[in-house]
DNA sequence: ACCTGATATTTGTCCTAGACAAATGGAATA
DNA sequence: TATTCCATTTGTCTAGGACAAATATCAGGT
């Protein structure tokens, strides 16, 4: 029971894992290993890091997550690092108009007009449907949003305030739309660990256009009662979402974790950007590359059931 | 990256955090101090927990939860936990009509009748409206679910579910009011170590009833991006949350901190029930100990601004 | 009886430094 | 070009020790 952070620019090690997604061990292995990072000590022998340190972490993270090993990257300077991360490829922008919307609302976003982002945002909703909302709109500026924080043009408030807009007009959206008895029944959580609302809560539209009866748990349910909810609703398909921030090593642990303890005849997809980057499979369980394919994923469905049903 | 799982019913440490919540120090911690859990061993000395060991480890979890130490009950069999999770004690019901339905909707959510408890639920807030459902439905319910979850009467995932179905009600419901633009501007959000989102949004809820311009943050926004946040919003008000969850002694500090970095100018109110027993005052914050103070509160802080304002 | 303050115990987090397997990169081979 | 093998990199796990925050216990005063 350390205390476990001070006064705004500096951090335990405990809050440094909390915002950076690096765990305690590989923080002080990577001290031990690269010296860096190298935080000064409080009167206890505890780490404190300064906000440069914590900083360049972020960075790093983000370096590492589009593949780059970290013995490379670890020494350079800061703003070697940041260049770097300029030159990651980026996703190109799907429609033209697309980019107009996220752009227009990230700027709103910067400089604190809640409400003409929320109108913004509203809008673009009603002119496209949720479908293409979600798609087009929502999902890249999703990513830019991540991006905006991770380069230090976004603070943690305006990307909290952000995902309340988001969380809002989505949910809104989705009450609204009607279920299909015909479709399937989907359980749909994260994973503890992966604590991000809004990837799932773009699959539960998506899902819900499609006229699916989905059942969400929010966020970060423990693999044991995912097998007990699914038992209990006797689900078809149990849907899980996993942001990028999420380890694809853990993913992959509780997805063959949850495959086995569940019951053989349910579904079990996983979603989200990490499996972009994986082409490994796990047996028992499809994964969902794209908020696109869910669609896709829904209508194969629809294809295999509709003559067993009854 | 060792091999985290063989055979069917064994998990390795890192599935066990995952799972009860429960850090790997403490669990370390544990198997030194009182010999429990006694994991097994794989073949490069890794502990491998069985099921029991597992399901024991959450009874546990239950009770300490419920404020019992560990070192109690660690040594106890598991049989004899279970009856220590039967005996905890009831908290009494309030009044007698809001009970009904209340009661109702716990019953429904038990035999995983989304439907319907939504239904139900939606049905309750057209009759009541808004303000009268929050005060006599939603927070009373509120109290029901966590308690019956500590009883072992509701698991995880129903529990879950209860606050997924009960947000998408209140933003709603919020989305449709109308804001004042002579009422104040509100920042709501709570601090980092307190999740409990329906607090927050019950608040919400009671604030833009009164007309209030609520701007939310979501859970557990850092102090220092609080400050921030208030600043670029330009609020009259910041609101925090906090449930019985949180220790008292990081309430106090966390206000403590945040009303001397604050402006002066903007007013600080912490609410929550966490207030209904301590009767410490903090210099310069208002605390307010249930929701239906929220709307007294609103109205006094117009009586006085109304005359500053322009 | 109830509050208040000092003292003792409990409890979780953090520390060091060593070990090892999974993932990755590159070279040699088919 | 594709596959196999080896060396390096990398993150997770281990063992106890240490310590401060949280909690319980007990004293004395109102």
């Amino acid at each position: 029971m350390r205390t476990i952070r001070k006064a705004a620019p500096l951090a335990g090690i405990a809050t440094v894992e909390r915002d950076t997604g690096l765990s305690k061990d590989t923080l002080r292995v990577w001290e031990r290993r690269y010296g860096f990072p190298n935080p000064s000590r409080d009167s206890n022998g505890g780490r404190v890091y300064t906000s440069e340190q914590f900083e360049k972490l972020r960075v790093l993270r983000r370096l590492i997550d589009s593949g780059i090993r970290p013995g490379e990257i670890v020494a350079e300077p800061l703003h070697v690092l940041a260049a770097r991360v300029q030159a990651l490829p980026l996703r190109i922008p799907r429609a033209e108009g697309e980019a107009a919307v996220a752009s227009a609302a990230l700027r709103l976003l910067k400089s604190h007009q809640v409400g003409e982002l929320r109108a913004l945002l509203s809008r673009s909703l009603m002119q496209l449907g949720l479908q293409r909302f979600v798609l087009e709109v929502a999902a890249p500026l999703n990513e830019r949003v991540g991006n905006a924080w991770i380069d230090g043009d976004l603070q943690i408030f305006e990307e909290h305030l952000y995902a309340e807009q988001m969380q809002h007009l989505l949910r809104q959206a989705i009450a609204s739309l009607a279920q299909d008895a015909q479709s399937p029944r989907v359980l749909l959580t994260t994973l503890p660990g992966e604590k991000h609302r809004l990837g799932l809560l773009m699959a539960e539209a998506c899902l819900s256009v499609e006229g699916a009866q989905c059942i969400s748990l929010g966020v970060e349910t423990p693999a044991w009662d995912i097998v007990q909810a699914a038992k209990a609703h006797r689900v078809d398909i149990v849907g899980l979402s996993f942001s990028q921030a999420m380890p694809l090593k853990a993913a992959h642990e509780g997805l063959f974790d949850l495959r086995k303890r569940l019951d053989r005849q349910c579904l079990l997809w996983a979603g989200g950007n990490v499996w972009q980057r994986t082409r490994k499979d796990i047996p028992g369980v499809t994964t969902i590359a794209s908020l696109a394919a869910i669609a896709d994923a829904l209508q194969a469905w629809r294809k295999q059931h509709v003559v067993d049903d009854h």
